[in-house]
DNA sequence: CCGAGGAACATGGGATTATATGGGCATAAA
DNA sequence: TTTATGCCCATATAATCCCATGTTCCTCGG
């Protein structure tokens, strides 16, 4: 399970350490990651060969020529990298990854338990500040309803 | 369960022992406990690994790329360690989650029945009295149990 | 009823290992 | 040739493991 955010150093090269605790968590084979830009926002999305097995899960149920399939399928697989480690953790990051992150000298991985993100730390500070206050007004999504002899 | 509070150390290499009574408690795997800060005060919360999988499975139920769904994830797992017990049933808070919930030399540990919560002892103290004025207003809500699709 | 012994627990410090990161060299592409 | 990419080794720092000690609580025997 991928948990917290771990900002390391992008070197010349543009070479970052995926933390170890994330490559403890990589599933399948280990010394490859999968990188995409989220179209979402100026961040990358990651994961293992595992989770874009589910994505392809997923759409597959649309049918074959449905174009929200199809958008998504660009979307996400289309600019996806499979990146290796080097053997001492390292991936670097294309040009082009680097420049949709706003990625400079450190990046900011933020675990998020069956992917991980991948942004300039001074962006996802913001955006976590930003979902915290939100969470704060939408608690009750995480209460669980309790069945009889449950709970308090 | 986790019941109770206990005031532990905290020593030079920011280590602090879990209650015994609460590495009892700890279900699934024993030896390690996942702790965040809190998004409602400056306090961690912490709990096992089902505890998380509980928050996974129902925000996985919003399906995949839903807003609320990612708001609490950056609130909660972006900021999740998941902190390994060593033989002697200790872990080390790392400085950014000491720095929110402000602990010093003593750390009270709470517990709230599936989780717990990490506080400065004084800041505790006052958390509860304010808690105890408020229960005794609100009484009339524990007189019954509710069942499934009941409820405020 | 009181005191001694033992076990479980919290805590302190030192040693070892893991990890992130920097640079050099070979290889492949432009 | 120049630029980029992958591979290998070196090192400082930070995290983890391991052993030792004091204290409290419980139990058992006097």
């Amino acid at each position: 399970m991928f948990l917290g955010t771990h900002i390391v150093g992008v070197d010349a090269k543009g070479r970052a350490s995926v933390p170890a605790p994330f490559r403890a968590a990589l599933r399948g084979e280990a010394g490859v990651v999968f990188v995409w830009p989220s179209w979402r926002g100026p961040y990358l999305e990651a994961g293992d060969r595992e989770l874009l097995a589910q994505y392809q899960t997923l759409l597959a149920a649309r049918g074959a020529f449905d174009d929200a399939r199809e958008d998504f399928e660009y979307a996400i697989f289309a600019d996806a990298r499979a990146l290796t480690l080097d053997d001492t953790g390292r991936v670097s990051l294309p040009e082009d990854l680097r420049a949709h992150a706003g990625l400079g000298a450190k990046a900011a991985f933020a675990g998020l338990t069956d992917r991980f993100e991948i942004w300039a730390p001074e962006r996802l500070a913001a955006r976590v500040a930003e979902a915290r206050a939100k969470a704060a007004d939408k608690r009750a999504l995480l209460s669980r309803p309790r069945g009889p002899g449950e709970g308090p």
